[in-house]
Formats: C-alpha cells, structure tokens, sequence
DNA sequence: GATTTACGATACTCATCCGTCTCGTAACTA
DNA sequence: TAGTTACGAGACGGATGAGTATCGTAAATC
C-alpha cells in the first residue's frame, strides 16, 4: 500500500500535485514543531488543501508519517572518482547537502525518537531513509576492495555508522551546520586506517 | 528552581526517594513508548505515586522532562592512562556502558526529537546530558597536547562529535549493541590522525 | 445533460490527557 | 490533643486533536 486508495477512473480526476504539497508541509511542520505538535488540521492548511483531501488519500495520520518516509529514498548513485578518500568526500558532500536542509536534518532526528510509538515507522525509516545512504557508503568500499585498496574484510558498515552518525550528530542534536573540512579529516583518518596504513 | 517547591517544616515529611522514583519511572517509560505516548497517569502508576504527589514537587509535565534531564549529569572524571589511545578508549567503555542500558539510549533520541518542541529542554539537554560527556573528551585532548602527543590546534571538538555521534547511531538509530571492536578501530584511526603521522 | 468522483469548508463525535480538586487518612510538630 | 502537611484514590473540567460526515460546487465520463 503505497499510500492512497485506488485512483478510480471515472468522475473528476484527483488534483495532481497534491501528495507531493502534503507531504511536503508534513515534512516541513515536523521540522519546525516535532511530531507531537504536528496536526493534521495544521498539515492540510500549510499544504493548501482539505483535511477530508487527505484522508480520502491515507486511511490515517500513521500511514501518511510512514508514506512520507517511503517518500525519502535518494536515488543516486555512488560516482566513481577513482580513489576511496574521493568516493566518500562525494558521499559526504551529498549527505551534508541534505543535512543542510534544516528541514530533513530535523525531520530524521524526530523520526528517530518517534520510531519508539510507530514501530512500522521504525522499519520504513531505516530501509528508507538510513539504508539507501550506508548502501552508497557500501559500494564505494566495494569498489575500494576490488581495487585491493583495502582489506576484503573491511568492517566498511562500523565506517558508515561513523560517517553518518557524526554528521547527524553535530547537525541534529548540536543545532550546527555541516563542518566539511572535519569531514574531510574524517575521511582521511578512516581511508588511513582501512587501508591499514603502518 | 532544581526541582520542587521548598518542603515545609511542619507537618508530615514527604516520602524520600518519591523524586528518584518518578524519574527512574519517567525514563523508563519514556524509553518504551517515547513522549507522546508517556502520560502523567502512567508515570504516576509506574512511580508507585499518586499524580497529586508528581504535582506537588513539578508545577508541569515539561517542568519534569526538563528536571529529569538536570538529574543525568555525569559526575566521574576522565582517567589518565598516559596516553590519548588509553583515554579514549576508557571514556568510550564507559559511553557504550551507559548505551548499553537501553533506556538511556533511548531517552537519547527522544529527547533530541522533543528538542523541537521545548526549547528549554534543547537547552538542559545540551547542558547536562550532551555538554559534559564532550568536555571529558576535551579533557583527554588537552593531557594528549600538554603530552605533546598531538598539535596544540587539534579540532577535538569534531572528534568527539565522531565518538559520541558514531555510537548514539549504531545503538539509537539502528538498535544494535555498542560494538567495542569497532570503537576501537575508530580510536586508532582517531589517534593515528590527530598524531599527524605520515 | 446525467452521473460520478474530487474538492474545500466546516461542524461534529469521541477519546485522550493535563492539571485541579476533594476526601479520608497518615505522619509529624507544638 | 490540635494543627499542619503529605499521601493515595479518584472524580472532574477543559483543551486538543484524530477521524467522520455534510453540503455545495467543480471537473471529468457516458
């Protein structure tokens, strides 16, 4: 169940754009108030459209919070530049773009505490949200151990947990910007170690 | 204001350990279910208190969650085991420890989604449960510099983002265990860093 | 034009939950 | 013993919000 009913086919047709207004002003609301201060009423003025609009969509708020995590994958794939330090400075380049976004930065730390009530969330969120980006995280190692850059048996996920949990940390939880230059030291420390560098 | 109304001298005492209770209560609770779903009712039965004993002491349901974060300060200090590699890796056991009790790792990331919607709990959370846990990184820091083991202008800060953020991801987000292993390799490739070797 | 479905606006129901209050009792001081 | 404060139990008021229902209108098919 993607998120609405099946679209019949005759009588006026359902206004295009408005899944995408929906969640949008659900994402933006999250990120300004949290989950708990978030209503429905308040999600279907800021998107600019009727409350029944929505539930003749989604069955319930729950289904929209997890369709909207459905709604998250980064489809991207990871660019080959040649060298591991360069692979994962691109990745991290991405992932702090995102972050940069107040709105998704929060969003994924509301999410986080939220996946505690809504266990399905908890589920999408991380097939969604988490795994498409240390899935890229993944490949660029898998490209690194088929250019015997380092090890077969790189602990590459403990590296992706790193690479990701800093910048969620300092963003999310200190309220900072992304630091792209300790980010590149960051990568630096951990292509040094992988490749097991004396 | 730490907590309560001043208690009155005459009359009957309050029950101690009344305010342990309902904190240890609130935490756990908190933990299982997150905010939204933690009622005053629940914490007041689970406390083993009434709900007029809670309001006696906090004039607020956000006067508690606040109060509850003032009570999880930290008190020990950083262990010097003459070297930064030793430091580090005795904070991290005792983080992962902390982590490794669920209720706290939980109440981690509940919190940071509850930033959004009680500035004053972003506030105490920082202060209290976030702040002092990064200053005893900076401790180890500063006896590695004074040891000239690393550069004076060494951006500890960013490190410690990376120990700490690394481990609330692993635990919070993905709901594994600590890994001790994979800390260590991370303060290896920390120190190695920090170092400067070549 | 008749039918069908979408839409906005809005009222409405029902449950939840915060915070207050009452009351009968317990523990302490004067 | 009298006065004072804490306590548990539970009722209560008031607000908030999810989800439903109604109604007049718009946009499509037949």
């Amino acid at each position: 169940m993607s998120d609405s009913a099946p679209p019949p086919q005759r009588g006026r047709p359902r206004r295009p754009g408005t899944r995408e207004a929906v969640i949008q002003a659900f994402v933006t609301l999250v990120g300004e108030q949290g989950y708990a201060a978030t209503s429905m009423d308040e999600v279907a003025e800021r998107a600019g459209v009727s409350k029944a609009t929505i539930y003749r969509r989604w069955p319930s708020r729950d289904a929209l919070i997890v369709d909207v995590h459905r709604a998250m994958v980064d489809e991207s794939d990871a660019r080959d530049t040649g060298s591991l330090e360069g692979d994962l400075l691109a990745l991290l380049e991405r992932i702090a773009g995102m972050l940069e976004q107040t709105a998704f930065a929060r969003l994924v730390v509301a999410s986080a505490g939220e996946m505690l009530a809504n266990p399905e969330l908890a589920t999408v969120f991380r097939e969604r949200v988490l795994g498409p980006r240390l899935e890229l995280i993944g490949t660029v190692f898998a490209r690194a151990i088929a250019r015997r850059e380092v090890q077969p048996d790189v602990d590459w996920r403990s590296w992706a947990y790193t690479l990701i949990g800093t910048n969620i940390f300092r963003v999310a939880f200190m309220g900072e910007g992304p630091d792209r230059e300790a980010n590149r030291e960051l990568v630096r420390a951990i292509v040094r170690q992988a490749r097991g560098d004396v």
